[in-house]
Parts: structure tokens; C-alpha cells; sequence
DNA sequence: AACCAGGACGTGA
DNA sequence: TCACGTCATGGT
């Protein structure tokens, strides 16, 4: 209940978020890039084609221990030399890749890793891979593979990540040191049972939810986790640690 | 000028 | 399992 709750009051306070950001390209320059332009809020048909999945897979990787705004960069450097492709990532010079990657830091893990996934997804040939799947690649751990699944395949497993950590322990929702699961477990019992959704389907590690429950589809899934970022972004990020966030008046009840 | 950012991996208890 | 060091650039 409180879970739905926190949902109802952020999407009040923020309105639609439009993730994941996608980059803007008009066949020779970049147009656009979410943290400049916005993203794309109140549509849940992307990713739209192939470039657009492997943009949003990359994203993932690029942003692990990282702020967007230089993972955009990485990714217009990529998109400009051509690179943001997984043909052209598995089949392209990994110095040049790394180049490319430099502000997104850990690059050259990074730009190993880079080539791993576009290897594996090229091979996957457009089959939804599953959760145990993507955990075996190198370089994807559980928050990486939940946001491949839910933002580019539009599957309902929910994305825990540093921000979501902060509010659920900030409002004493959970104790500090829980694990990755416990946390997604949380959401996901709280949201109730995954079902329907046009896309995808359900990351299999959920559970019932209360029994006869509306399904939750996973436009919630990707709403509710980029609201949290925003949210955290502004009463979670640096030293200020919830001062001040109004969800702590919906829990306390 | 430290400190932090939309983590994950390898190692040694 | 679990704590800890490592990976690296850029913004505040």
C-alpha cells in the first residue's frame, strides 16, 4: 500500500518522465539528448527499432557508477563516428570504442564489456533474453540487466538502483544493507502481481502480489523508477540525505 | 580540492 | 555470503 502510494504522490508531483532518454539524430548530427531536450514522457512504445534497443543497452553499461550527462557523451562520440550500432561495435576497432567512451569513465572495461554485449545481442537475433541470461555477461550486474530488460525490452522487472536505495532507507522502508533483491522484491510485492503489458512479460521472479489484484504492466515498472531518480536527485544526491522530502509524511501513517 | 556519479568484478576471509 | 580494493572521467 505505501508503495502505491509513494507512486501516486511522485507522478503527481512530477508528471511523466519519459525514460529511458534516447539521443536525437537526423542522419548527420545530433538533434537532441534527454538531459538538454527532455526525453520522451507519457510514450512507452520505444525502443522503436534495433539502434534504439542497443542505445538504451549501452546506456546501461555506460552509466554504471556514473552520471548521465557524461554517458550522453560517450554516446553522441559513438553515434558521431558511426560506432552506435551492434554490428558496428562487434565488428569495430575497440580503440576507437574506448575513444569514444573516455568521458563515461572505465573505459576500458567499459569498452571490453561494450563489445560483449553487442556480440551477445547480435547473436540473440531479437529473442527477449531472460534475467539469468544477461547476468552471466560480463560487466552486467542485477541493476544493468533489470533496466536492458525493463527499458529496452519493456519487461516488468523492477530497476533498483543507488537513488532507490537512498529514498527506501531514507524513509526507513527497509534497514540499511539489504540486498539488491530484497529492495526489488519491495517494490514489486508492492506494486502487486506482474501481468499485462504489450510488451514483454513479467521477470519471473515475482510473486503473487495479493491475488486478484490489477495487473501492473510495465509503463509503471519504468515510470516509477525514473520518478525515483528524480526524486532523489533532489532530496537524496550529495551530503543532503532526505531533508525535507514529503514522502515521509505518506509513510508515517 | 575533496567528493560523488543511475555498478560490477576479483579477491580473501 | 561479505567486505574491500579497483576501475576513470567530469561536475560541484
Amino acid at each position: 500500500m505505501v508503495v502505491k502510494k509513494i507512486y501516486d504522490r511522485l507522478l503527481k508531483e512530477y508528471g511523466y518522465q519519459g525514460w529511458w532518454p534516447l539521443i536525437g539524430y537526423d542522419g548527420v548530427n545530433v538533434t537532441k539528448t534527454g538531459s538538454i531536450n527532455g526525453y520522451h514522457p507519457g510514450e512507452y512504445d520505444f525502443p522503436r527499432n534495433d539502434d534504439e534497443k542497443f542505445e538504451i543497452i549501452c546506456g546501461a553499461l555506460l552509466t554504471q557508477n556514473t552520471s548521465w550527462v557524461n554517458v550522453e557523451k560517450a554516446l553522441i562520440n559513438l553515434k558521431e563516428a558511426g560506432l552506435l550500432g551492434m554490428r558496428e561495435i562487434a565488428g569495430g576497432d575497440i580503440e576507437k570504442i574506448k575513444e569514444c567512451i573516455k568521458p563515461a569513465g572505465y573505459y576500458n572495461q567499459k569498452g571490453e564489456r561494450l563489445k560483449i554485449l553487442a556480440e551477445y545481442f547480435w547473436g540473440l537475433g531479437g529473442r527477449v533474453p531472460s534475467r539469468n541470461e544477461l547476468l552471466m555477461l560480463k560487466g552486467v550486474g542485477p541493476e544493468t540487466a533489470d533496466s536492458i530488460l525493463l527499458y529496452a525490452y519493456g519487461v516488468s522487472s523492477f530497476v533498483v538502483d543507488s537513488y532507490t536505495r537512498r529514498i527506501v532507507e531514507g524513509l526507513k522502508l527497509i534497514e540499511k544493507g539489504r540486498s539488491y533483491g530484497e529492495i526489488k522484491r519491495f517494490f514489486e510485492a508492492g506494486l502487486g502481481k506482474v501481468g499485462s503489458g504489450e510488451r514483454g512479460v513479467g521477470s519471473g521472479e515475482v510473486v503473487d502480489g495479493g491475488g486478484g489484484e490489477k495487473s501492473i504492466d510495465f509503463k509503471i515498472y519504468q515510470e516509477f523508477h525514473a520518478l525515483l531518480a528524480r526524486h532523489a536527485k533532489r532530496f537524496y544526491l550529495g551530503n543532503k540525505n532526505g531533508e525535507g522530502d514529503f514522502l515521509r509524511e505518506i509513510v508515517s501513517v
